[in-house]
DNA sequence: GTTGAAATTAGTACGAA
DNA sequence: TTCGTACTAATTTCAAC
């Protein structure tokens, strides 16, 4: 279920103006700043805390909700409380022209929460949560290998989930960041071991996967 | 910020009864169900989609917050609307000894949206979102190449987000799945095209970085 | 975009089954 | 435990400014 919007490399616009949606400004920011710490904040409440009056409150929530830049609410829930404790990330090169068939068997399986395509070395990396390891060797073998849009997989399991925040936000930055510009100053590229540094860019004829998905 | 519960392989309990929390029954999990599409529904509505009383909603809805099962309510918001269209992998090796200094640089990097600690090739995976593809270049090269802790990057741009859950929960396997036992039999892993399926174990002494971070 | 007052709904506290 | 009801407090809506 829920297909979410596409992330194109290259067509970032620029902050707080994208596309025809309507035009985000601070007060916007500051309301789903405060909405991503506490979905269930009454809009009166949340007015308090954005420093707008109540009817105001009321016109921008449910304009970022109608616009789509909220596009739901949620419950974050303990996995290992509900039984899921077990979270791997699989890796899958997918055959060229079988898109279409990855992305529906996908959605036929309901322990899989996370799906992105990915430029690099696989073509897609998906993010299970189950029970034990061993269904997760089920998942890989029996459900994936029997997928004929699947030509191999690569599995990792999560150790601890470090650090998982609702979401992030442009104005996330205008804390401690030294508020750095667009592009590095070129003197400032010289310093770092880049050696150390792989960016890993899409296999041969990757571009053109992304049309018959 | 938002440390989240401890994801052990091999640590996984049965479902519906983990740790010393409440036991999670039928009505908890329909309640969670229901909660994770619409976080903001009211209780008395809520009770009327689960088919219980109100007194009874309100009492089972505290329980899981209180037990946290149910760890905070959020907004979903659209990245490409707020000016963040821009999604990157960024694989991180660790230097041993040095976790307790990368988790600490990490919490003061806000275009880090998750983190986790993972087996495999790397040590951990960050996903980060930010406005164009240049700053990805500045965050790896100028902030992470910054910290000692971190040995070596490697980076992917998500192309595109195929799905993405609130969560997943048990009971969403009683709907198509076939009721799969926990060991997969026998003679089911024989017509499964193996030698494509690669398990990603942990790298020598990856266990004892666990320790100190 | 703001304030204030009416209508509605949410949250709480009971006793009964 | 769960349900049903009554009570109190809060929120949402809608009006005028």
């Amino acid at each position: 279920m829920s297909e979410i919007s596409r992330n194109g490399v290259g067509g970032g616009g620029q902050p707080g103006r994208i596309g025809i949606g309507l035009e985000l400004d601070d007060v916007h920011m500051k309301i789903l700043e405060v909405l991503r710490e506490n979905g269930r904040i009454s809009v009166a409440a949340l007015a308090e805390r954005v420093g707008i009056s109540r009817a105001n409150a009321y016109t921008r929530f449910e304009a970022l909700r109608a616009d789509g830049a909220i596009k739901r609410f949620t419950a974050e829930i303990d996995h290992v409380r509900t039984g899921l404790g077990i979270t791997a990330l699989i890796f899958v090169t997918v055959r060229q022209q079988m898109w279409k068939q990855f992305r529906a068997e996908l959605a036929r399986m309901p322990e899989v929460e996370y799906c992105a395509i990915t430029t690099g070395q696989h073509d897609a990396m998906i993010q299970v949560r189950v029970s034990d390891v061993a269904a997760v060797h089920t998942m890989v073998t029996d459900r994936l290998a029997n997928i004929p849009a699947v030509k191999a997989t690569e599995t990792v399991f999560i150790l601890d989930e470090v650090l998982k925040r609702p979401y992030v936000l442009p104005s996330d930055g205008d804390r401690d960041r030294p508020r750095s510009p667009r592009r590095p100053a070129p003197e400032a590229q010289g310093d770092v071991p880049l050696g150390m540094m792989r960016f890993v860019g899409a296999a041969e004829g990757r571009a053109a996967l992304r049309k018959d998905g």
